[in-house]
DNA sequence: TTGTACGCGTTATCAT
DNA sequence: ATGATAACGCGTACAA
């Protein structure tokens, strides 16, 4: 049992050619109901299994698809993957996960090696969009579809699969609103993405709508990190008019502003409300639960791996483009509920 | 630019044939310096690009690895695949991630997947050894190199990367027992696993060695899951004579009994310790810092790469079973420290 | 040092 | 309905 039987071997054995058996497997029409039935049973008694490789190479397909994201050890992401393979595995594809830990060096190197092994389209998040659309170009040249979930850049041709982040940050400032806030923090992130910038617009919308003023010094960047929340928050703690609440676009940084204001010895949510975004599992089991907007991320997965088949399967007709926007939902827990 | 340039098409343009642009390409020592020259900057100048599909079909290699983990968004198997990455990347070889979600079936579907798939190796983590070995039949069969880590089985000829999980768990115990904790509870997994069934006994000798009392009783199994934690808790909670420090082989369980303990009113480290197994992030950020034995995951992923890239240049030789045993850290925070 | 010729396992295009 | 043959792109033993 050393040599892996191939087609050749069940076509000797039964007096057949290669490409009687080849036919036979895969289902064509003009062979006759006989040998289909013969060949498929003695491949079975052979163990015979098709040799992915030689298919690919001869087909161009490698079934297997890349994955890019930021970083794998976020719930988010692991759970839009999650929700990728769901739909992907039956049809027999594989992925590989690349992370980019939001170098842009990393981002391109992923997509040339992800290229190099002749991946049959790549779906990916991107971590900066400040980086040259060179890679991109090298992607569209060799017509292997590209599909965004989540992060996105703006392409034309392009799909992506995206919640409304302006809406959750609407929804989620709002909120806060009515919890009583006046003074309301907006702690952002690298706004040279467009969830970044959706959610700071939501945020400031709703501020506008609800007759508060908006006030740029209240808005403040950084990476999604817990230390970057606490030293953020220290400062604004110290201002003359304290803030009395917080919406952050990550729930790390959340997490790092609660434990600031605590250590300030304020009190959560009756001094200042917070609310965070992804719903991380830890935000629901905190002593103190975080408020939150989830973003569905295996649905956001599945539908990303959907349009993927979609695309791959219409190869000829002209690129549909599609560009799908879910709704998020603001989960309300104890940070911010008076 | 459709069509990509095959090394025919170098070959074509020199006026020399594909087997010396294959030779050049490869820097076979019997090309003259000129022509390897020649060929390597012309090779850049049409854009050449090894066909990777063709070239595994030829040398049986796809450079593809399989790594099959329970689940990956936990972060010590994210953090393990991380350094499995950073080993295997530069190699130029490409990791597809698996994930069983514990089920056996899963387990035996994505090895047959990766099998197919033509991978190089398998990295793998068990879920379950009650599954019967027929899977790890046909790696062995196909000569397709296996590693485990983590969570192994114990098998002839199959090298492995772990922790030593007795030390770890008799360390924690130990340190419970400093504290003064007289009669602690141990929060146990499903021990068809080596890893449980080690820090069970550690738990064990520790406490023997230590003068105190071994109570069966006071061992519960259950899933690594928060609510199991909460539940198991309750009961021992109820006892008679309430157990005044807990040894967890999991951290959700861990937290799911702090949660229960609090619950009931009781204080933590002053009523009740607490110790944790993994090192996850929230062990840290919780406002009841969690004690942990911290796992090195990363450099586990980086010696499991290691390894695999040992036997897979070492093909010809005898298989050089490795067992390599890390050594595990406990982590002292406030759950534990009276 | 370089060319020739073949095989890797499949599938597609001719015939028959 | 089935067979013969070529082709996918690469690597390599053998020849020259």
């Amino acid at each position: 049992m050393k040599k892996k039987t191939t087609i050749y071997d069940i076509a000797a054995k039964l007096n057949l050619t290669a490409a009687t058996v080849s036919r036979a497997l895969n289902d064509n029409k003009k062979i006759s109901e006989n040998t289909r039935k013969l060949v498929k049973q003695t491949a079975l008694e052979m163990n015979y299994e098709q040799n992915t490789l030689a298919r690919a190479l001869k087909s161009g397909k490698s079934f297997n698809v890349g994955v890019i994201v930021p970083r794998m050890d976020s719930n988010f992401f692991a759970s839009v993957i999650r929700g990728i393979e769901e739909e992907l595995y039956p049809q027999g594809y594989h992925v590989i996960i690349c992370q980019t830990h939001d170098q842009e060096s990393l981002e391109t190197g992923n997509i040339n090696s992800l290229l190099n092994a002749q991946v049959d389209g790549v779906l990916m998040s991107i971590s900066n969009s400040k980086a040259n659309g060179k890679v991109f170009d090298s992607l569209f040249q060799k017509q292997v579809p590209l599909i965004f979930f989540d992060r996105k850049r703006d392409m034309e041709g392009i799909s992506s699969v995206t919640i409304d982040d302006f809406d959750g940050a609407y929804t989620a400032t709002k909120h806060l609103i009515d919890q009583g806030c006046k003074r309301i923090v907006h702690l952002s992130n690298n706004r040279s993405l467009e969830i970044f910038r959706d959610r700071y617009a939501g945020y400031k919308q709703a501020l506008l709508d609800h007759g508060l003023e908006f006030d740029e010094n209240l808005v403040i960047e950084s990476a999604s990190k817990i230390d970057e929340g606490r030293r953020i928050t220290k400062e604004f703690l110290e201002m003359e008019h304290r803030p009395d609440g917080i919406f952050s676009s990550s729930d790390f940084t959340a997490l790092g502003a609660i434990q600031e204001i605590k250590a300030h010895g304020l009190k959560i949510p009756q001094d200042i409300c917070v609310v965070g975004f992804s719903n991380e599992p830890f935000t629901r089991f905190m002593d103190l639960s975080i408020s939150s907007v989830d973003q569905s991320p295996i649905e956001m997965g599945r539908l990303t791996a959907q349009v993927f088949l979609e695309e791959v399967n219409n190869k000829k007709k002209l690129k549909t483009q599609k560009k799908i926007v879910l709704k998020p939902e603001l989960v309300i827990r104890k940070s911010s509920q008076r």
